[in-house]
DNA sequence: CAAGATGAAATTGTATGCAATCCATAATTC
DNA sequence: GAATTATGGATTGCATACAATTTCATCTTG
């Protein structure tokens, strides 16, 4: 986005760091469920599919980790995070204390080219929405993630957003394995109700908003049932 | 050097695992400002201080990175973090909302056991204040913030503890840089009234005591001054 | 003398080798 | 036949080797 770089070099992003790229893929392929939760990431394959040794691997392992996203025990290797209900509850009251905050700062910062952004999202969330098919489906996931995301941008605290970007992804691991119905389809009213408040300048009304947002996303859960597969991983504790 | 730190709990079984040793023996060197802001950390010097390879001081310099305490240049190394003013303003900010949180949910939850420990706590804070010497300072230090950890404890949302462990290392680093006094005294009656709030089980009072509290630590701060040495090192960039 | 060029030493990035550990299956015992 | 114990392959933890890059002192050159 910023090809021309003045003397000063503000933040050098442009780096090859193949550990920052591998993490990047992993990081998508768990979130938007290609990856299941409780699968094993071994590192030697990992690392053959990225041509890169295992040492590389292993940091962006390492930082997955660190996310939350991936769980490493020693000697057992790396596996998909498998969030139990009780870090499931606690991821969501989280994201209801930062993102609400996050919804009052917004209020007051957005600006027109946030609006026209925000606005252009809800098209493509529901031209994803109405399509059919499981990369269709996938893509609607990760936009609706990416709704939320934005607003974090917006409210311009980048200790915030980071903490936001996390949360977001162990959300999708979460819906992943306690969700029960595809209830994007109400979420999306609601991001747009949320965008109102925001246009309207009313924090007050945006953090109500989007905290009723997040305890519907939390109502489609179930936590007696972890949805599909991986139930000897499950148990292997 | 180590004596049992009983104040913060870690999250993960005890492991022997040497990575997990070197990032906490660091962590609190960088907190408790033996290690200052912008000082460097060479892969080879802290492996032969710990006896051990480049491949695990690595791995510890990876995740203090991620935390906000180190920050690794490609190429170029690893340094404690030097908070620029704007990141020490967001620190303070992202405090001011998960803490007054933290202090509403820690008013319900609060035991007697808890109020115990806390009473027992700030005895040993007057203590240390009292004392004079170097020794005495860091040890305060680190027992203020041990207090707000202990807060976040109580609370019991996992998450959000580890967002505030965050926050308050790096506020140490900001402190560090832009404090102006030894303003403990005024946080230490604070202390108390965080706790008599907390007592009252009034999850409002609590709140809006913290907040006080963070703002007039915050108030303390000289952002167009940053304190004393690597003028060079905040330069070099 | 300032500014740049040069090269050696220091330091980091990555691949690889080896020992320790784990896992699955076969063999053994009762 | 069930439970337990060997055994071999797979996988991880860590150290080390080597290449790429940076740093710093020294040496030009104008």
């Amino acid at each position: 986005m910023k090809p021309a770089d003045s003397t000063v070099p503000l933040r050098d992003d442009v780096q090859d760091d193949r550990t920052q790229f591998i993490r990047d893929a992993l990081h998508n392929a768990i979130v938007e469920r290609r990856l299941a939760p409780g699968a094993k990431l071994v590192e030697t394959e990992v690392g053959e599919l990225f041509d890169v040794s295992r040492t590389v691997v292993r940091a962006s392992l390492q930082m997955l980790a660190f996310e939350g996203l991936v769980r490493i025990e020693r000697n057992r290797g790396a596996f998909v995070a498998y969030p139990s209900p009780d870090e499931a509850r606690q991821i969501f009251e989280s994201r209801r204390v930062i993102e609400s905050e996050i919804a009052k700062c917004a209020a007051q910062r957005i600006t027109d080219t946030d609006i026209a952004m925000f606005k252009a999202h809800l098209q493509e969330e529901d031209r994803l929405l109405a399509e059919r098919g499981p990369n269709a489906r996938r893509a609607a996931i990760k936009a609706s993630g990416d709704y939320h995301l934005m607003l974090a941008s917006v409210a311009g605290n980048l200790i915030l957003e980071r903490f936001m970007r996390e949360l977001i992804a162990r959300s999708s691991l979460v819906i992943a394995l306690y969700g029960q119905s595809g209830a994007s389809s109400c979420a999306r009213s609601e991001h747009a109700d949320i965008l109102d408040a925001l246009v309207a300048q009313d924090g007050k009304k945006a953090a109500d908003t989007i905290r009723h947002h997040i305890d519907h996303i939390e109502e489609d859960l179930d936590y007696k049932v972890a949805s599909n597969a991986p139930l000897r991983d499950a148990l292997r504790i």
